[in-house]
DNA sequence: GATGGTCCAGTGGTCGGACCAATTCTGGTA
DNA sequence: TACCAGAATTGGTCCGACCACTGGACCATC
């Protein structure tokens, strides 16, 4: 009934499933050099224009990192399986609360189910992240790294990758571009944590299995956190 | 005490950064056309190379429409205040169900938030989106088109544009790549769906600004989405 | 031995010109 | 008016060249 779509593959895009296949096969992980540019086009047969508007693409899309001089390095774990999507988010003056408020809506989930199903050693590294994230702040009065460590731990935890990527790939970037953006960096300037207490609570609750307390717990920290910006930035 | 990172600004950055502010006082809106690259080389006063890889990074993120022999087409709303974010997603087995789990922390969220503090008008829009879901549920057994727009009104009303994006963005590629891969295209079959009446609890929750109700119902909905995917994959 | 300078091959970045392929426009014909 | 063939436009690919940066080898200096 219905043709096919017959689309016509441009080059560059046979280009990359070239290369996702000799990631692959090659078994290059996160860090390692691609092939140059010049060996690209030599070895698929197309010109290194070609190559370089392929390889921009995956540049554009954080896949590799390219450093002139040097070459051309895998920035991302890239399978014939992986799924990369571009999200397009317009940065209103509330983009920070509502940022936090998707992360109030998945953390507490995953704290839930970190409680629920979370893996006995998933658990323990949360342990071990809060144990660091104490032992830095009571000596510097911040622990911005490693408080972000634990709560990556948590997500982790829930078994959800989905939770962490969200996390680590929309959450945080909105944060920092509001850093880079404004003058009050929220992020890196340090304050006296009022949350620190909770963060053992929370881990005590999931340790425990008690799903109802890890995710009071976040809700408390992120009451926290609202209100270290509400300040700065008088609703929208 | 810490130097500056001191990062080269490359030309097809430059590209990139002065079209974005070409498209904003131009006015450029979703599907106008862009100039020629020809044209964007002469007055940038750069190759025609360096617009295509800077064009082909606006490719890669969605950004823009390429057609051979037509032209280049805006496909996102550009601005400067946009926040463009790359997410890259392992396809696991069980990756249609993490998005599920994703989709019922959000979306119960956003169910609540829009009982709280959606304005009338976006409420009003749910139920008219109901209306029409009913309708050609009745008249064909299934409406999937209209059970998404259902939602992505319920997501609307809840104010947080970034759970629309979600929804939007990442959730439902996240279907349709399986779709694509698996011989069990969930999403395009017709089933009877005996989550249709609480589509209707759901709506009349969110109006009479009952936030317990408007969670509740999102449940039992997710719940039976769940249940529908469950015997096609039994578990991971 | 450590430090810093110099040189050079390798690599990404940019350029300009050429030709191909798909689309769109245009003018003329029926 | 309707239609069609050719011309012009536009993105896709290729080539060869040169520039700018990197990293390592080699060497002089301290």
């Amino acid at each position: 009934m219905s043709l096919r779509p017959l689309q016509r593959e441009s080059f560059a895009d046979r280009v990359l499933t070239a290369l996702t296949a000799y990631v692959e096969t090659a078994g290059l992980a996160v860090g390692d050099r691609l092939p140059t540019e010049r060996a690209l086009a030599e070895q698929l047969g197309v010109s290194r224009s070609t190559i370089r508007e392929a390889l921009q693409s995956w540049h554009a899309m954080g896949l590799v990192r390219i450093r002139k001089g040097s070459g051309t390095y895998l920035a991302q774990d890239v399978r014939a399986s992986s799924l990369h999507i571009p999200v397009t988010i317009t940065l209103e003056r509330k983009a920070v609360l509502d940022s936090l408020e998707l992360r109030r809506a998945i953390e507490t989930d995953a704290a839930r189910l970190a409680a629920r199903r979370g893996p006995d050693d998933a658990i323990d590294r949360i342990g071990e992240a809060l144990e660091e994230m104490e032992a830095v702040y009571a000596r510097h009065g911040f622990a911005l790294r490693e408080d972000r460590a634990f709560h990556e731990a948590l997500y982790t935890a829930s078994g959800n990758p989905l939770y962490l990527q969200i996390f680590r790939q929309i959450i945080t970037r909105i944060s920092e571009s509001f850093d880079r953006l404004s003058e009050n960096p929220f992020v890196s300037r340090p304050f006296a944590d009022a949350s620190q207490p909770d963060h053992r609570v929370l881990y005590e609750a999931v340790a425990a299995r008690d799903e109802a307390g890890a995710a009071a717990a976040v809700t408390r920290i992120i009451d926290f956190v609202e209100s270290t910006l509400r300040p700065e930035d008088p609703a929208q």
